[in-house]
This record gives structure tokens, C-alpha cells and sequence, in this order.
DNA sequence: GTCTATAGGCTGATAGAC
DNA sequence: GTCTATCAGCCTATAGAC
């Protein structure tokens, strides 16, 4: 499995380098701004040369997608709150951070293109977003159990706690004068009217 | 006001012709498909004939946005509950059924480029955007008097409302396969929730 | 007002020399 | 492997004839 033959080595050194420089014109220049000829530039060869590492644009962009995906998904698996209710509210605040950090790969994920979106979530495996909806959808089992609640399908409920997430990160992204107040709080505010624990959570703005 | 000259009516017919194509080459081509080459073809002109009515192609799509928020608005506005919390349960059925009519004008306004985003909400009076989104603070300003409520500000939670069912929206139009529940039955949910009145829901769901 | 013609760009992708 | 050169196409916007 370990290839040390320095060919391929420096090949995959250069493959590496061109994922890392159109992330970065990316994120100055959307992906309208993301062309063979400007990634060419940047890692100083022809545009010819990028051909031979990626089959077209069209990958380039789904191998950030990807990246993004299991950026994403680290930021969620690294909350470690045993409660679910307070592992939920980590998430709200980690999804977020994650969005914030790096809003244009946020954008090409979710929003630039629907058949990359598409093409993306079609093979889930190769990137985390499956897996982070997943890590949801276990702390809202856990949450419904330790509160027997029977009511609602903890898929329902993950997926919705997904989506008020995504449109706060959207709106933001978007255009930041949208939303007046901040996004943050507002996540705050959502996780716990869907996970029920408003009393508690006054308690715990305070110890903050 | 009445302009009967004959010369200016039919400037008028052309421009609004040229918008009606231009939403149907959006709807079905996306905003990248939008071509001034393509409009003309389609209103048989030539390409330098449309920038009599246009400044520009950006033009075009800031008034196809303006157009589809004043649809938009006019959704919301033809809600008539008088009740606080059945009005937004009904406001949120009617932004998923709007999302969903135009789902290319509501990618446009939201998601297609930021820049044209922000110069739609710079001056909000041309849409129905703002308009909109005060219906729905209003709607929470009333449910907050009607429960006696005081944590929390109708702003803030009519901005979570709408996060959330953009959210839902633009996840839906992004990637159908994302969301695996009914859209409706989760804003229904997450209305609930915001506006504190699962209870009462549960007998209102017989109801239909 | 509407046309033709065109300036002046940009793009993704490939063929073939080295 | 990497290059140069190029194909084949797209685009916005404008100048100037009619």
C-alpha cells in the first residue's frame, strides 16, 4: 500500500498542491473564478499539464466538495458533550464554524451548482455527509430516549435541525445584511426550541 | 400617469416580453443559460436590440429577483388566519409552495451570486423582501402579546422562522435527495416549535 | 429602433512536438 | 510529463449603417 517510488510520489505531491491552490481561488473568486488556465498559473505549469492529474474542472470541484465534507465532519466528531442535548448544541455551534471558516467551499457544497450537489451527495461515501447527519441523528435518538419521548422520528428532527443550520449559514453567506441579529445566538435559540430545553439552557448561558 | 402613446406602450409590451422569456430560459437553463443572445432569439431580436430595454444581463436578473420577492409577498400577504400561530403555520406552507413554483427565481434571489443578492437587498423597497419578512415579525409580535411572552424579540425569532424554512427550501432545491422527509410536514414542525404550540397543532391536524 | 458586424475578451479541452 | 499551439466555442457590449 505504501508507495515510496518518488514518481508517483511527487505526482501526488503535485495533485495535492493543485487541490490547495484552487481552494484558494475559490475562496478569493467563487467558482466562477475557478478556470484550468488561473489553477495552471498558480502551480506554474500549462494548463495542459493540469489534464493529466484531474479529468476535468468538474472533478476538481467535486474533490473540494468532498474535503469540505470531511472538514465539516471532523469540526462535528470532535465535540465530545455526553448529553445530547449540550452535544447538539456544540454541533449548532461547530456547523456554523464551519460554514464561517471557509464560505466559499460552504457555497460550492450547497448552493453554487445542483448537479454538482447532486453528483456530490450521490456518492456519499467519499465524503463525510452522510456520516456528520448521522452523528445528528444519534443525538437525537439519545436525547429522545433519556427524555421518552415517543412523538416524531429523530430522522425528522436531525434533518430539521440540519436545515435551520444550513439557513442560517446561507442567509449569512449570501448576504450578510440579511439577517440582523446574530447567527450564532440564533442557532442557540433553534437547538433548543427542537430539542425541548429552554429552562435548562438559561442555567447554562449563565456558567459561560 | 396614463401613457396611451402608442410608441411607449409598445416599448413597455417588448420589455415585459423580454422579462417573461428570460424567466422561462432561467427556469429551464439556469442563471448561466441566461444569454443576452439567448433572450434576443427568443423575443426575435438581435442581441443589441435588448440593450434598448437593459442596461445589462445583471439588470435582467435583478429584475427578475424583485419579481419573484413581489410573488413572494404576495403568497404571504394572501394569508388570512387571524391567529398568530395558524398565520405562520399557513406563511410557512406558502414560502415552501413559492420555493417550489419558481424554484430557479428562488435560487436566483438566494443562492445563485452573492453580489446580486446583496444589490437586491441593498435597496429593498424595489421587492417585496422586506415586506415580507415584517408580516412575519408582525405575526410574532402578535403571538408573543397574545402568550404574554417576553424572552426574546419578535425580530429574532421571525428571522429563525425564516432561516429555517429557507433552509429547507434552498436544501430541497440544492439536492432533492438531502431532505428524505416531506418539506411541508417539516415546517410544520419546526413552526410548532418556534411558536411554542405543539399541543394545539395536534387537534388542528384532525381538522384537515 | 433595429439591424449587422465586430471588438475584445473569456472558456474547456486536446493534438502533437519534445 | 510537459510544453506550445490551437480548436471550437461561448460571452458582453458597442459602433455605425439604415
Amino acid at each position: 500500500m505504501a508507495t515510496i517510488d518518488p514518481r508517483t510520489r511527487r505526482k501526488q505531491v503535485l495533485r495535492q498542491k493543485i487541490l490547495e491552490v484552487s481552494r484558494e481561488i475559490l475562496l478569493a473568486q467563487g467558482l466562477a473564478g475557478l478556470t484550468m488556465r488561473r489553477v495552471a498559473e498558480a502551480v506554474d505549469y500549462s494548463p495542459a499539464a493540469i489534464y493529466l492529474h484531474f479529468q476535468s474542472r468538474e472533478q476538481i470541484a467535486q474533490e473540494l466538495c468532498f474535503a469540505g465534507l470531511r472538514q465539516l465532519y471532523e469540526r462535528l466528531e470532535s465535540v465530545t458533550a455526553e448529553d445530547p442535548a449540550s452535544r447538539l448544541s456544540a454541533y449548532a455551534r461547530a456547523y456554523l464554524e464551519y460554514a464561517q471558516s471557509d464560505p466559499e467551499t460552504y457555497r460550492l457544497i450547497f448552493m453554487a451548482d445542483p448537479q454538482l450537489t447532486k453528483a456530490v451527495f450521490a456518492h456519499r461515501d467519499a465524503g463525510g455527509g452522510q456520516a456528520a447527519l448521522n452523528l445528528i441523528v444519534t443525538a437525537f435518538t439519545d436525547l429522545h430516549s433519556s427524555l421518552k419521548r415517543t412523538g416524531g422520528k429523530p430522522i425528522e428532527f436531525a434533518e430539521l435541525f440540519w436545515a435551520s443550520l444550513h439557513g442560517l449559514a446561507s442567509l449569512r453567506i449570501a448576504c450578510s445584511r440579511a439577517l440582523t441579529g446574530d447567527e450564532f445566538r440564533l442557532a442557540q435559540l433553534v437547538t433548543e426550541k427542537i430539542t425541548g430545553t429552554e429552562e435548562k439552557s438559561h442555567a447554562k448561558a449563565q456558567r459561560r
